[in-house]
DNA sequence: TTGTAGGCGTTATCAA
DNA sequence: TTGATAACGCCTACAA
């Protein structure tokens, strides 16, 4: 690997000249600069980024903490941080906590001392604390965690809202939700919430069922709709709070001889792309996960720069009626 | 940020002495040891991985690029790979080449300029030339560049006998099979070799169609199958490249209203965990998704620790029967 | 057992 | 318009 100082060798002029025309900085005569990059050429150069980070102080990556990027949402997620990172002239480094808080304070820990420009926590095992004295730019995604760190979530209590109402408006009378687990403290709560709300104000009968959130254990989601479709035969109605959750729905319904949707309706949450690669196709709230990247991507550069920023940031979802409602 | 240096001055020793308690090296009297952990502690230092990278002239990275971590394949390949890198004290650079050949090139430049511990790659845009030239420690995955670089591949061959064999064997008289684009070179391809073998040694009649392999088109996929049923209304199986192609085949169908399996028997390729979410569930062929990540960690490692390693890794596929046949 | 000094590849400052 | 030199934070000879 050739470096500066072989081409201002070569080249005959000093290391600060290369350095101000790669970096076509102050005055340079076109006679040397074009001397210069000629020299690169042939040299076959390419600035060393490691050099660069260590006199810059940062290293122009942004860490993706995550459950696990094999979960099609935070799969989604992640194709897009990478996307409008790229946009911006950074890198991505994909952490997978696995819902570890060991694994997770780990990785904080080796993105600090790998001077990236700021984290996306898409995963929150750890106490409040340890996320608020970073002192490294952060963005929490459906995590509220104080009032000077930014989050990004979408609008959970209008999704909420948006599919226990649509189930109703269907006619459904005995509805159950399937939910994460409530004591974490996360935003997705939210959809909770406003179902709650929404069944007290139509009166109607209901269900809720926390699952562990184990991202990883697919097998507890049959075992869970098995017992649900058991102990309450008169379901007429599903709202789960993932795809996933209610594709496991989807199919213990049918392996329990209910038709979909005569028999008993079933919505879904996040809007993955995979449940259209299916028949029939769920109906889900859509969230915006192309928008969160985006915007996850911005706030971090925002915080780096100094730039102003907003801290809450709620953004819209949208019902997405299929066949399965 | 804590530097070496203060620890230094606060501790009263020499940087280097700090640098040998840290690193454990050459001898230190326990005194001093502690001395300098409590400080350590106090200052709550860490030492600054870009500096140690800089002078290593490597970051302990494993760049990752793939055409897009949002197709199931790659996601659950990015979290096998991001599990072993972890394992092995290495951080992964998450690079979607969107199968775009500027992308993709860019990116290889980048992580030279990053000094990473090499690079695997799973897309595969370019000229073997570019992917010849790069002096770094590469692996790829389902691609043969040359005699040097090493490869991984799960068997496709026999994986495409063991599709083509069992749709024979459950009573398929005229079989489809969908593949990418085959004049790619990429050792997918194989499947499509060993379809054609079984087809004619068994004197069955069948139909490829090649997929432009695009891998964010889904439409394509319902069209494409549209199409093979009409035109080929006779049709009694299908072999897809992959779990998603299957999927669509399943649904389309299933909208032509044929029954599967008994009408039509269906399989796919990959073994993704999403073909389980759904009913039915799609009988695939099961790629050692874990075990090629485990691997691509390990020839990174070696070639770069100048250990002897493996240059053709063919690893063994299996047959997963499930609903569709 | 500990310290001094030089260098990894860049960029910024100050002179020329 | 260009060049010498000092950082950035760390590690490793070599010396003491």
């Amino acid at each position: 690997m050739a470096t500066i100082h072989d081409v201002a060798l070569k080249a005959g002029v000093s290391v600060t000249t290369v350095s101000r025309v790669m970096n076509n900085r102050g005055y340079i005569s076109e006679r040397t600069r074009s001397k210069v990059f000629q020299t690169m050429e042939e040299l076959n150069y390419h600035p060393n980024e490691i050099a660069r980070s260590l006199l810059r102080k940062r290293s122009n990556v942004i860490g993706l903490i995550i459950p696990a990027v094999s979960h099609p949402f935070f799969a989604e997620l992640a194709n897009h941080v990478e996307y409008y990172a790229y946009q911006s002239g950074c890198k991505v480094l994909l952490c997978n906590s696995q819902l570890d808080p060991v694994k997770e304070k780990e990785y904080i820990d080796m993105l600090k001392r790998n001077m990236v420009d700021g984290i996306v926590m898409g995963s929150h095992t750890l106490e409040v604390d340890a996320y608020r004295n970073l002192h490294s730019p952060i963005v929490t995604i459906d995590r509220r965690i104080d009032e000077d760190i930014p989050y990004i979530s979408s609008d959970n209590y209008a999704g909420g809202r948006l599919a226990a109402e649509l189930l109703i408006s269907k006619g459904c009378r005995k509805i159950a939700h399937i939910c994460g687990n409530l004591t974490l403290n996360l935003l997705a709560n939210n959809r909770s919430m406003a179902f709650r709300d929404v069944m007290l104000e139509h009166g109607i009968e209901n269900v809720v069922i926390q699952t562990d959130m184990n991202v990883f254990d697919h097998d507890q989601y049959g075992r869970i709709i098995g017992k649900l479709l058991r102990e309450h035969e008169d379901i007429d109605g599903i709202f789960a709070t993932s795809d996933i959750i209610a594709a496991y729905a989807l199919k213990g319904c049918t392996q329990a001889g209910k038709r979909v949707p005569e028999d008993i309706r079933i919505i879904g949450y996040d809007g993955i792309g995979a449940v259209s690669w299916f028949e029939p196709e769920i109906s889900s709230i859509r969230q915006p996960i192309s928008e969160i990247g985006r915007l996850a991507v911005e706030l971090i550069r925002k915080q780096r720069d100094g730039e102003p920023f907003e801290r809450e940031n709620i953004l819209p979802v949208e019902l997405m009626e299929r066949s399965t409602t």
